[in-house]
RNA sequence: GGUGAGAUAGUCAAGUGGCCAACGACGGCAGACUGUAAAUCUGCUCCCUAUGGGUUCGCAGGUUCGACUCCUGCUCUCACCA
């Protein structure tokens, strides 16, 4: 009996490390995650993860989920997630992978910020197994004297180590001298914490290890296990998902846009957003990837699987459902979308006009230049005449494949 | 503080008195081919009912028939020196 049970436990932590594993980048001290899932299978007790939020931006999108997911995944396995948000280090401003000094937020962008970021970030964490903490809590009180013992763990050499500083250092970009405490700030949020693991982003890695050096020097008698997660790639498949390029699929997108974004990817991305995002096994995945690869499945068929279980994660599997149909309306039988924005004027209407008036085209020019390509339709047909006026009735206005809106002419 | 270099469309980057709404590259949009994939090919990419007009090349003035180009001042960025 007993050696029944044993035996089942080392399954148990068997398959944690290697949902834990799964698509990371890497990871320091893993006999240390070993050991917490052991005593948390042998006695019941729980641990800690940490990842610190910066509340720079409102929305969240699938690049923040990647690390979600796999607090998440810690939280099935005995985690207890420690949702840091950086609501101190915000005022600096975290200069990973910024060529620039980035700007400082104020109080209150930051709480708006905080607010939608938690409820969105609950759409993939256990709210009942996570808590969030504030570092300016404790960082506000740490004081000149605790900021320059603090300070004295850490040498300028070591610093400009860093990428990214030697990069603008040696570049003569300026560094501002409080950058260099964001590092030691969020690690001291470790030593605060008392953290048993932290997980970032790869690009995180140098924040991430000062961590563990910190919990060292404050003798707190433990070092956090460390572990990153690649960073995502946005649609377009090179530069990482972010909002200010435009390439990201947001955890509060609408489900056809959900789908759509989701099914523009390319096939090559598709295995990486499997990786990073489906809940589907590794041995699922593979066996896709193999079906694509000696072609008996289509990896059209493939991507909309993934489109499907992303887009369900964040509304529901009706509304999947929905985007899908409706995807399939639009772009494989080329009919009509359900929805369509609409409007209405009064007296005749010039085309290039209604075009502009119904926000599908930016300015008349740019709807002259479409027609001139053959790209504007009325009620499915082409356009060909740039001087068309619409006379009274509805019309269904298209530009492109996307871009559609109805117009009433009175 | 001193000296020098620079600021051109979403980004990079040509243009150094008229041929400039401004070469080129990237990005973006559209068309063909497709699976709203990739690759490829083609066109477009300041605004205006347009074979024309208007507003643009850091900001403000000036010289000139004419300025992105020359002059003056200002703002900002970078380099070297201190």
């Amino acid at each position: 009996m007993h050696i029944k049970i044993k035996y089942k436990e080392k399954i148990m932590i068997e398959e944690a490390l290697k949902e834990i594993h799964r698509g990371c980048a890497e990871i320091i001290d893993s006999e240390r995650i070993e050991k917490l899932l052991k005593t948390y299978y042998e006695e019941g007790t729980t641990y800690t993860v940490k990842a610190g939020f910066d509340p720079t931006a409102p929305d969240l999108h699938l690049g923040h989920t990647v690390l979600l997911q796999k607090l998440a995944t810690f939280q099935k396995y005995g985690g207890r997630v420690q949702f840091l948000i950086g609501s101190f280090t915000a005022m600096i401003g975290d200069p990973t992978g910024k060529s620039a000094t980035r700007k400082v937020l104020t109080q209150e962008e930051i709480v708006q910020n905080i607010n939608s970021y938690t409820t969105q970030a609950f759409k993939v964490l256990d709210e009942s197994k996570t808590q969030i903490v504030y570092n300016d809590e404790w960082l506000e009180k740490l004081g000149a004297a605790g900021m320059l013992q603090l300070a004295s763990n850490l040498t300028v050499a070591r610093m400009l180590e860093r990428d990214d500083f030697s990069k603008r250092y040696s570049s003569n970009t300026p560094i501002a001298v409080s950058e260099f405490m964001y590092p030691l700030l969020q690690g001291y949020d470790s030593v605060h914490l008392r953290s048993d693991i932290e997980i970032g982003g790869t690009d995180q890695k140098f924040n991430l290890l000062m961590g563990r050096q910190l919990q060292k020097a404050y003798e707190i008698k433990k070092q956090q296990a460390v572990l990153m997660m690649p960073i995502l790639e946005g649609l377009d498949g090179v530069q990482k998902m972010s909002k200010s390029l435009g390439n990201y699929i947001g955890v509060s997108d609408e489900p056809n846009d959900m789908f759509g974004k989701v099914l523009s990817i390319s096939d090559d991305l598709m295995w990486r957003y499997y990786e990073l995002l489906s809940t589907k096994s590794l041995e699922t995945i593979a066996t896709l990837k193999s079906g694509v690869e000696d072609g008996s499945l289509h990896p059209k068929k493939v991507k909309e699987e993934l489109a499907l279980e992303i887009t369900a994660r964040y509304h529901d599997e009706a509304a999947a459902n929905n985007a899908k149909a409706e995807f399939d309306k639009v772009h494989s039988k080329s009919q009509i979308p359900t929805d369509i924005a609409e409007f209405s004027v009064d007296g005749d209407i010039w085309i290039a006009k209604a075009l502009v008036e119904c926000n599908i085209e930016p300015s008349t020019s740019q709807a002259r230049r479409d027609i001139k390509q053959g790209a504007v339709k009325i009620n499915q047909e082409k356009v060909s005449d740039e001087q068309l006026q619409l006379t009274a009735g509805e019309y269904i206005l298209q530009v492109g494949k996307r871009k559609f809106a109805k117009i009433k002419v009175n």
